[in-house]
DNA sequence: GTCTATAACCGGATAGAC
DNA sequence: GTCTATCCGGTTATAGAC
């Protein structure tokens, strides 16, 4: 992307410890929560000798943390995203939605601690914090509720439910995974993924003989 | 319960300010989370001067914590056992899961600070502490899982999925679902619990006609 | 039983050496 | 750029007055 040559390299290569930090405090607020998250935990993290040391690359704990929610709901926007578009575009409105479950589901699990660390701590983050970063979450809120929208209007979802209601069920359950999910569980996260997939579109009742 | 007659009731006067601080601190485990709570608030809470008061009745920050959160699941726990055993005895399976759920959702939305606040803090814990109330969130779980177990023994739900999977995803939607309901929402808590109970057994999907 | 004062501690933030 | 030392505010916990 960079279109700045040589000194842009330079200033990146302080970008580059910038992004080790980043990446050790996702870690950390990943596993211990919003509150429960210390520099000094982070700066051991990133191999630091002391919390001091982070102060040059961030202004306060603050903007840290929020630096790197932001990054963590565009993680999983992103990735449920390009999951969608990846799709042919013969793909049903269900079909996509359910792509961006699986993503949101994958992102949590396995391959971001930004977004882990986004949906742990998001309800915990301080009024005024949160007044700043809500609108990246809304956003990813409304691309999956017009997913909804339109697999309601198409006739593959019953269109007489709660929209918002159903949505935060869903998004509440992906959430809550990574507090249960363990590698040596019985169910792998694509297994888990299908499951909430199906419990949103037929349930696991018994299949009843259809028509 | 009591047989003890006066002198249990002059104890009981010392109890209930106990009841108080522990009710106060529930509220506040609630909407701070575990991390978050300070003994000045809970303190403030109750109407107490300041946090010193508290430690005539309660050995330390810990110590109060840990009993909120054992009461908190008991609650739930008693909650949905409740509903279950109010059934008639026709009742079959499933339907003994669904008023369990329902009731948990209940207890969470509506009825409790003690099981929000367990529901929400459960996760953050500390380690130690968690060794020794982790034996009661497993009982409940327990409990859930026979529910499940008997559904499937019966038919009423597929025995092919995996049941602590199955039993996670719904506990982590109803864990999460105080994060994002409000009163002033379009879904009732009844309306919330009964649209996740269909979830699990038949989905959102358009209404198949059956054979 | 509850209050006030305070000790002991911890985490965030700053300053200056290197 | 990073380290070490230090300050400051807030939190748990204790002590002693009332």
């Amino acid at each position: 992307m960079s279109t700045k040559g040589r000194s842009a390299a330079r200033l990146a290569r302080g970008a580059v410890k910038r992004q080790q930090i980043l990446d050790a405090a996702a870690k950390v607020l990943a596993r211990r929560g919003y509150a429960a998250t210390t520099l000094a935990e982070i700066a051991e993290e990133v191999g630091s000798a002391g919390a001091g040391s982070l102060y040059y690359h961030f202004d306060s704990r603050e903007q840290l943390i929020e630096e790197l929610l932001c990054r963590g709901v565009h993680v999983a926007f992103e990735e449920s995203r390009r999951a969608v578009a990846c799709l042919p575009a013969s793909a049903s409105p269900l079909e996509r939605l359910e792509a961006a479950i699986r993503a949101h589901v994958r992102s949590v699990l396995v391959e971001s601690d930004y977004a882990r660390a986004s949906g742990r701590s998001a309800p915990q983050v301080p009024s005024d914090m949160w007044g700043r970063i809500n609108a990246d979450f809304r956003r990813y809120g409304k691309f999956y509720d017009q997913l909804i929208a339109t697999a309601m209007a198409s006739g593959e979802l019953d269109a007489t439910v709660d929209r918002s209601a159903l949505r935060m069920l869903v998004v509440g359950a992906i959430n809550w995974a990574p507090e249960w999910y363990r590698r040596s569980g019985t169910s792998t996260p694509d297994e888990i993924a299908n499951l909430l997939v199906r419990l949103m579109v037929r349930g696991v009742g018994p299949a009843e003989r259809k028509k």
